[in-house]
DNA sequence: TTGAAAGCGCTAACAA
DNA sequence: TTGTTAGCGCTTTCAA
């Protein structure tokens, strides 16, 4: 591998020209630029990022956490990202923290250690304390879908409340009564914060229901599995079901089909998150489409500004979801 | 930010010493190891990942290039690779090449610029000038999905051509005649593979369908759903669709339901790919499913390996596909 | 406009 | 067992 010694002696130059070159810098005769040139085409020189970022004390990578790679909703909002800071010449490493609070520390203790130039992470605990080395590295952060309770940070945030209880009135309105809410999971922003709605969109139909028989669980296909099962099995089953991600909605249609039940003639199912198969996902899915690119987009902007200047106030946006009824909600 | 001179200096020792400890290298009194840990522990000292990676000329990462994020397929194969690769205190960065040979050049160029310790890349192109300068450059590398013609690296397959012939032939045992196949891009090996699979099965059982019915196409929804909607405007309609990927199915879903056609009873879908929402997705979809955590647990391996050894005999892994038969070809 | 040289934070060879 | 020191490859200040 050439280094830049290598292409300064080629071109008969000192480093400090080829670095000017190669940084587009002024203050390069022409003929020099072009023997630079020449010399890195012919030495296949690529210049060694971490040198570079070692001495510059910044790296044109930011990492992005996203707590489960496997839910459509990240995908999206990483795509997002990732076109984003295309755009701005940064790369983008993506890091699959799995609901895990291990690996989760030690892919931010990663990033930090390399230096990144901001963070963006969807964060697997609420605590401000569990983010502390992480806010006191000074290295910009953003947090995506979840909020970080008392930590002075840039956040993109998706109107949880309101759309839990949209789509909470939009199957009272259909006429559903025994609505049974399954929802991620508790220690997060976005589960309790559903959950909010759903209830208060009870509450304020004057729907009263057996307040433990909504749940949180770990938003898998596999617990939605479990939990509808469990469900179905009791005496007083309920008449709707409303799921808080696709990969819940997924396991509770599983559980409804292999139940003999058909959705919605005896038993209507609407849940969080748009995919491009909900509508073909059984009869089609009632859901709130949380808008991903919005948000991604969003949270990299406030990245690249919360770089450029420090001191600005940070600041919480909230985007709303829209709800898109499909046959699931139909009696 | 701490550095190691700070932490020698509070510990009373000199850098090597604090190098060693935090290495856990031999030759240290305990006494001493304890001063230094403590020295870390009230600085928050973390050592920086660029200064040492520039040293030892090694990298704790390793790059991963999928050709498509929103690809259940390549979210499976990624939550594989990263699991062995935090077995090994690697780290996985991923980034997404969306099928454009610009962002893969580009990423490749970072993370060769990054000194990553190996890559794993699912390829947007086949021929091996393309990837020259990726091989040139002595970074370990392992092909996975796809191959590069010609390159002497390890690569990890799935076999193409037998599971299209399952399919096919699955498809003409429940007695389907008119089979058209939509596969992905005609630049990788993927897409010819399954298409010579399709082929052989139709020969060998004496079929003959024009040979221009069938195609490639970018495996996304969307252009699964534009290619099956013009077939099924046609006069000679198919009586059976063997799609490439699950994005592809699903656009072929979206096609046939938007046509007022039920599945199979009007017509056959079967295709590449399961998921945990495939058996949900319209009556249920035969599809194969290929082994996607074998694949990326061996790639993962396949490269630490040629990490180790880099004189090894490069080899080539070809995992079996598996037949599962859903609703969806029950006439 | 150009070059010499210092130094980013770390590791490892060598010396003590 | 521990410390001194020379770089890893690059950028940037300062001087020419």
């Amino acid at each position: 591998m050439a280094s830049i010694k290598d292409v300064a002696k080629l071109a008969g130059v000192s480093t400090a020209t080829v670095s000017r070159v190669l940084a587009d810098k002024p203050h390069v005769r022409p003929e020099v630029k072009e023997q630079v040139r020449a010399a890195v085409a012919t030495l296949g020189y690529r210049p060694n990022r971490m040198a570079s970022n070692l001495r510059k004390q910044t790296s044109n990578v930011i990492g992005l956490l996203v707590s489960d790679i496997r839910n459509p909703f990240f995908t999206a909002v990483a795509r997002a990202i990732e076109d984003e800071a295309h755009a701005r010449q940064m790369n983008v490493f993506l890091c699959n923290t799995d609901e895990d609070i291990e690996k989760e520390r030690h892919y931010l203790n990663t990033l930090l250690a390399e230096n990144v130039a901001g963070i963006i992470l969807s964060p697997t605990q609420e605590s401000v304390e569990a983010f502390q080395f992480l806010l006191d590295s000074d290295t910009p952060v953003v947090s995506i879908d979840r909020r970080i309770e008392g930590a002075n940070i840039d956040s993109v945030l998706s109107n949880n409340v309101q759309s839990a209880q949209l789509l909470t009135e939009h199957l009272l309105d259909k006429g559903y009564e025994r609505i049974v809410a399954v929802l991620g999971l508790q220690n997060s922003t976005t589960g309790r914060e559903r959950m909010l709605g759903y209830q208060q969109a009870l509450q304020q139909r004057g729907v009263v229901l057996d307040p433990d028989i909504s749940t949180y669980v770990q938003p898998r296909e596999n617990q939605g599995y479990e939990f509808v099962k469990a469900l179905l099995a009791q005496k007083a089953k309920p008449d709707a079901i409303l799921t808080g991600n696709s990969r819940l909605t997924v396991g509770a249609v599983k559980a409804i089909q292999e139940a003999g039940l058909r959705i919605p003639e005896d038993i209507a199912l609407a849940g969080f998150d748009d995919t491009n198969w909900m509508p073909h996902l059984g009869p089609g899915i009632t859901v709130i489409a949380q808008p991903t690119h919005e948000m991604g987009k969003t949270a990299a902007e406030l990245l690249f500004m919360r770089m450029a200047d420090e001191e600005r106030p940070s600041r919480e946006v909230v985007l709303k979801g829209k709800l898109i009824v499909r046959k699931s909600t139909q009696p």
